[in-house]
RNA sequence: GGGCCCGUAGCUCAGUCGGUCAGAGCAGGGGACUCAUAAUCCCUUGGUCCCUGGUUCGAGUCCAGGCGGGCCUACCA
């Protein structure tokens, strides 16, 4: 039974910087996920956005002489043109200095302040104002030392008394754990949960406040107008405002809730303590149901995270981390939306270079699936006038078979085209599992295994060669058939990663770009005598020259 | 310092309850084919499953310790 909505959210992320390629990745597979629930007609609702208050906004903007709300509209843009391009379909963008937010966060905090879940205490530590954290005095001897995260990036860090206001994180953990034992909020991959389980043993109220004198760019306190709210309660609430929690409109509260109950959350496993501990207890301060599932993945590890390979493909490129802008201009959108979501499995972390994704991309889209495409349409032009021919006539074949001198090869045939069939129809199957376990790797597996299948399956039947003789043409036409069939099943589990490529070869096929999961996920769509389009060139070979007019520092392919 | 995770062929990774588990893809080598994007198909070379002990008839698989890498976290439970 599938779930009858899904909600699927990104962190929002910080105004500050180049997008990091790992922020896309988090994105892209986020909207791998909504459209392959859109595709299988479940109502999806799909938000990211931009973390926009605090004292890193605050400061850059002064720095560069500018107001933080014209800091934030621009770096704001910056990732929202980013995932355009990336043909992101998020159906909300939000952020987090809109009226919207501030109005939940306002109610959100003066809530738990009536409840007796905030109070006031008073701590002394050194401060780093590049990392917005106190560090303890163990990391930190002196004012003056360096920051013990980033010593050359932050430089030296303050001595600092405050004041603050804290939320009673260790009143609720208990409850949160007894929940997540429970299973109320599922944990993918399964490991993670029970390092959830082991933060939760040992919690500490959180400090969810800064004084205005230091940080202004933030949402007041309501009930005490000299301190802003500082970070997470203001962070974390994105994905309630969106839908409406604690809106004045009972209509929309009502919405807010139906989708909450099917929330799915993709996070780094950076913030997996934030996501879980901190967003567990407030939603539960808040006596609210926990997100329904929350995915966690590793990183995309740069060349410092590699191992030193020793051998490196003699005029390889080198192994360098391909930035978000570089990849897209080099490979071009869906086959950079491929390599993202193909680089990391299991969720753990991957290595990320030009090495891979170009081995990966050439043998999977270029001579996989865009090869055995091109190949089955261009021979359908040659051979049958560019018409599809019909699967009927392939049956007819398969039912003479008993009766021909030569019977075990056409048995072997049927039973070929039999396997293709079934190979094609794994793909449906993978895609109906996904919304239960997010799995796409079995996806596109089965994808791949079918462009296997449909590869052995011609080059068993030859067509190319039957065709010469104009008596073997409908078990020419119906092998076509078979192959060009299989392939337009195929596509359904590649449309989620590759919508546009997709939409190009359901064009030749005379579809519309958006496939409509049933009746399409059966066996004998395409009818008789229908035109093809012309082959269309769906996925090129890694092109060295684009990569080095993106990439200039690094020499691709040379020798 | 503490918690958790990872360490399997040159590369990226599968290995479900301990019993053909020593595998796949890519790369490398040889052959075939020629419809196709120097493509595809067949065959093939590679491994101390990080190390050391232990439990067991039997361990990538479980246990202990160690080494290496990672994430989070802490004014020593």
């Amino acid at each position: 039974m599938p779930p009858e909505r899904f909600y699927v959210t990104t962190p929002i992320y910080y105004v500050s910087g180049t997008p990091h390629v790992g922020s896309v990745y988090t994105t892209v597979m986020a909207d791998v996920f909504a459209r392959f629930h859109r595709m299988l007609g479940i109502p999806t609702f799909f938000l990211t956005g931009t973390d926009e208050h605090g004292e890193k906004a605050q400061l850059a903007a002064e720095a560069r002489g500018i107001s933080p709300a014209a800091l934030c509209d621009e770096y704001s843009a910056v990732f929202r043109s980013l995932f355009a391009r990336y043909g992101v379909s998020n159906d909300d963008f939000i952020r987090t200095t809109e009226p919207r937010h501030e109005r939940t966060v306002a109610r959100v905090l003066g809530r738990m302040h009536a409840q007796g879940d905030l109070y006031r205490a008073s701590y002394e530590g050194f401060y780093c104002t590049r990392c917005e954290t106190f560090f303890t005095d163990q990391a930190v001897r002196d004012a003056g030392d360096a920051c013990p995260e980033q010593p050359v990036l932050h430089g030296k860090i303050q001595r600092l008394s405050e004041t603050n206001w804290f939320f009673r994180t260790s009143k609720y953990a208990p409850e949160l754990a007894r929940r997540i034992e429970a299973g109320e909020m599922e944990i993918v991959p399964a490991r993670r949960r029970q390092e959830v389980l082991g933060l939760l043993r040992d919690v500490q109220d959180l400090c969810v406040s800064r004084h205005r004198s230091r940080v202004s760019w933030g949402i007041p306190l309501p009930f005490d107008p000299e301190y802003v709210c500082y970070v997470w309660i203001d962070a974390l609430f994105n994905y309630r405002t969106a839908t409406g929690y604690l809106d004045d409109d009972a209509a929309r509260r009502a919405d807010d809730a139906a989708w909450w109950a099917h929330a799915t959350h993709l996070i780094g496993k950076d913030i997996l303590k934030h996501h879980t501990v901190l967003w567990g207890t407030f939603l539960l301060a808040m006596g609210e149901p926990l997100p329904r599932r929350e995915f966690i993945h590793g990183w995309l590890l740069d060349e410092r995270g590699l191992k030193v390979s020793k051998t490196q493909l003699a005029g390889a490129p080198a192994a360098r981390t391909p930035g978000a802008e570089e990849l897209l201009a080099v490979v071009g959108r869906d086959a950079a939306r491929y390599a993202l979501v193909t680089a990391m499995r299991g969720a753990e972390d991957a290595p990320f270079s030009w090495n891979l994704l170009r081995e990966r991309l050439d043998a999977e889209l270029a001579n996989g699936f865009g090869n055995s495409v091109n190949r089955v349409v261009r021979m359908i032009h040659q051979s049958c006038g560019g018409r599809f021919p019909g699967l009927d006539v392939n049956s007819d074949v398969n039912a003479d078979v008993n009766a021909d001198v030569n019977v075990r090869a056409k048995v072997d045939a049927g039973a070929r085209a039999a396997a293709v069939r079934e190979a094609a129809l794994a793909v449906p199957a993978a895609v109906r599992r996904l919304p239960d376990i997010l799995d796409v790797h079995e996806v596109l597996g089965a994808v791949r295994a079918g462009v296997q299948e449909i590869s052995l399956f011609l080059d068993e039947e030859k067509p190319w060669k039957a065709a010469k003789d104009p008596a073997n043409l409908p078990r020419v036409g119906a092998t076509l058939a078979t192959a060009l069939e299989a392939l337009r099943l195929l596509s359904l589990g590649l449309h989620a990663v590759c919508p546009e490529k997709m939409a190009e070869f359901r064009a030749v096929l005379g579809l519309g770009a958006e496939p409509c999961f049933e009746p399409e996920s059966r066996w004998g769509l395409l009818a008789a005598g229908a035109p093809l389009g012309q082959p269309p060139g769906l996925f090129p070979r890694f092109d060295d020259a684009k990569f080095a007019a993106a990439v200039p520092d690094a020499a691709p392919g040379a020798g």
